[in-house]
DNA sequence: TTAGGGTTAG
């Protein structure tokens, strides 16, 4: 074969790129000839088979060998030439190390070979790779080199250079440079992707108010970017996080009336805003109508039950999920474990570990977390503790840390809950304990009495990790000067709060001051908690038992009394119990269980073993 | 005569 016939034969097939893009035999001929001829340094050629042989080695995932090869064949590769090769590493997978694995890296390398070696400057094609690539290796300073560059070869108004260097810019954490990148965008320019990456930068940024303020103004402007799918899920996403119920309602209608189809991806987002704002109906009903719902719509909703304390429902949307045959991942089972562990289903959350174990789900360190919580909350103290102590130090975070605090003071295992603390501290600040962590460790004081120490803690947390105390903090040390009987030194230490003190607060004085004989000081928190709450009866219920426990049987009197006339009704309390993965329900008084003959001649038996060991309710 | 951006939901 001639060289102009072997040339006219390789343009012919190029031009025919579907057939050689799918077949790697084509594809070598048509290399092999164009080498022989010569004609693989014409730089349209050898260019086009670059092209071509990336193509081929797409669904070989993240190798990029063989078109690495071709390309340094190459003697003079043009800008076409290297944009492929950027776009082929921009988009190659991060946390590859080894030098056989394509990595984004690779770009940055070879887009420094090209200035140093062969004195050609990037293209309006080469910045949005290029930017890309920074983005996903972090290397802002990389990128501000880069945007320096666009305005010395006049690209600093190209729409796709301007995108990509925002996105860029919030990838990286520098939320005010990308805002002021976009700022710089004439509106009349700005299209549908300037805005959306705005929006998903903010919230990258953790900023979704101003998220949600990028998205009105996009509404408002209407110049030539209408919203489209990518922008509402991005707007919902923003009201989840801050539940923000107005204006995900408000999202809700416009995709109703410009006829959106709520694919799965749209539908879950909904799905999610709804519950995040604790709206479950509306939740729901939107579940209903999503097609083909995958996983991540299940578990939204299983969340969402699970975040509004409906934690029965939250497991039989996992029940049903499992009849349906959908595969739950990590995120789901972390969500169900957590719900088995608040309605203390200890047998459901032991199937739910088994069938883990068992369908070879990965046991993230969520599930982990989850599960030394879930064994914790439901009194099986020593099988969280071998969850927590299997996970190596550098593997724990805070959560795995509060869970294991958490539970063994809840577990009345207060020494070990405060020597875990000393640990943590002691691991070599890898992980900072957060306010939950020490709302574990003020409850561990509180319940063995350990005043000194609660107030060594309250104040090691704001001097020494300058977390301010929020009231749940200030509860736990009323409690714990509550039950040490320095009832004085409660209401001063209520009187000095810089904040406001709620009903949790007056109630734990309450107890207090009932429980230690202090009349007085139990009518003045009921009143303040009656001031707090007006229409709810705690406050009389608790100073009705306090006046029946210093025999004042005609303040009780009165007390009820006065609850009748208001018409106010006292609710029952209740507790719940698991036994063979049901759940029973127990009120006050309650004598509906079909074996409740048993149930009360045992209370009965454990009174009496408990009282001869020393045990005084009172107390 | 080749090519470009936002991967967005738990």
């Amino acid at each position: 074969m001639t060289c102009n016939s072997a040339g006219r034969f390789c343009l012919s097939l190029i031009e025919n790129d579907r057939v050689v893009s799918k077949n790697s035999k084509h594809f070598n001929q048509i290399l092999s000839q164009s080498i022989a001829s010569g004609l693989f340094q014409d730089p349209f050629v050898s260019s086009k088979l670059l092209l071509l042989s990336l193509s081929l080695s797409d669904s070989n995932a993240n190798n990029l060998h063989f078109p690495h090869t071709l390309f340094s064949q190459i003697q003079n590769p043009n800008i076409f030439a290297w944009n492929f090769m950027f776009k082929a590493y921009s988009h190659s997978n991060t946390n590859s190390n080894s030098n056989t694995t394509a990595s984004p890296q690779q770009c940055i390398s070879l887009y420094n070979l090209m200035r140093r070696r062969f004195g050609l400057f990037p293209d309006r094609h080469s910045f949005p790779f290029l930017f890309k690539a920074c983005a996903r290796l972090s290397l802002s300073h990389k990128g501000q080199e880069l945007h320096s560059l666009t305005f010395k070869l006049g690209l600093q108004h190209d729409v796709f250079v301007q995108n990509a260097l925002l996105s860029m810019y919030s990838f990286c954490g520098l939320l005010h440079n990308a805002r002021q990148v976009f700022d710089e965008i004439p509106l009349s320019v700005r299209d549908v992707v300037s805005w959306n990456s705005m929006v998903s930068g903010c919230i990258q940024g953790r900023c979704y108010w101003d998220a949600l303020k990028v998205f009105d103004e996009m509404l408002k402007c209407d110049v030539n970017a209408r919203p489209d799918g990518v922008t509402l899920i991005n707007a919902l996403t923003a009201c989840a996080r801050i539940g923000f119920l107005d204006m995900g309602r408000k999202i809700h209608g416009l995709l109703v009336r410009n006829e959106f189809v709520l694919d799965v991806i749209l539908g879950s987002s909904l799905v999610d805003m709804y519950a995040k704002c604790g709206q479950m109906e509306h939740a729901r009903k939107v579940f209903d109508t999503i097609p083909d719902k995958n996983v991540v719509c299940w578990t939204c909703l299983i969340a969402g039950y699970a975040h509004s304390h409906l934690f029965k429902e939250s497991i039989e949307l996992f029940r049903e999920m499992q009849a349906r045959r959908v595969t739950a991942d990590a995120a789901t089972i972390a969500c169900v474990i957590s719900s088995c562990g608040h309605s203390g289903a200890l047998d459901q959350g032991r199937w739910v570990h088994t069938h883990c174990e068992r369908s070879g789900i990965h046991f993230n360190l969520s599930v982990k977390n989850a599960l030394i919580d879930m064994y914790s909350k439901c009194g099986d103290i020593q099988r969280a503790l071998k969850i927590f102590h299997a996970l190596n130090l550098t593997e724990r975070d805070v959560f795995s840390w509060t869970a294991m605090i958490t539970g063994l003071a809840l577990n009345g295992l207060s020494d070990e809950a405060l020597n875990l603390f000393s640990q943590m501290e002691m691991s070599g600040g890898i992980v900072r304990p957060n306010e939950v962590t020490f709302l574990g460790v003020l409850s561990a004081c509180s319940h063995t009495g350990l005043v000194d120490k609660g107030f060594h803690y309250f104040n090691h947390m704001t001097q020494s990790y300058n977390l301010k105390p929020r009231i749940e903090h200030y509860g736990c040390m009323v409690d714990l000067l509550g039950r040490a009987n320095l009832l004085a030194e409660a209401e001063r230490f209520i009187s000095a709060m810089p904040i406001q003190p709620d009903v949790v607060i007056w109630r734990s004085l309450l107890f207090a001051s009932g429980s230690h004989g202090n009349i007085e000081l139990a009518e003045f928190s009921a009143k303040r908690i009656e001031e707090l709450e007006p229409k709810k009866c705690g406050a009389r219920v608790l100073l009705s038992n306090v006046y029946a426990s210093a025999s004042r049987w005609s303040d009780v009197k009165n007390m009820r009394k006065s609850m009748a006339l208001q018409r106010i009704q006292k609710l029952p309390g209740c507790s719940f119990i698991e036994i063979d993965g049901v759940v029973h329900e127990f009120f006050v008084a309650d004598d509906s269980h079909c074996q409740m003959d048993p149930i009360y001649e045992t209370i009965i038996q454990i009174n009496k073993v408990i009282q001869a060991e020393g045990f005084d309710p009172k107390i």
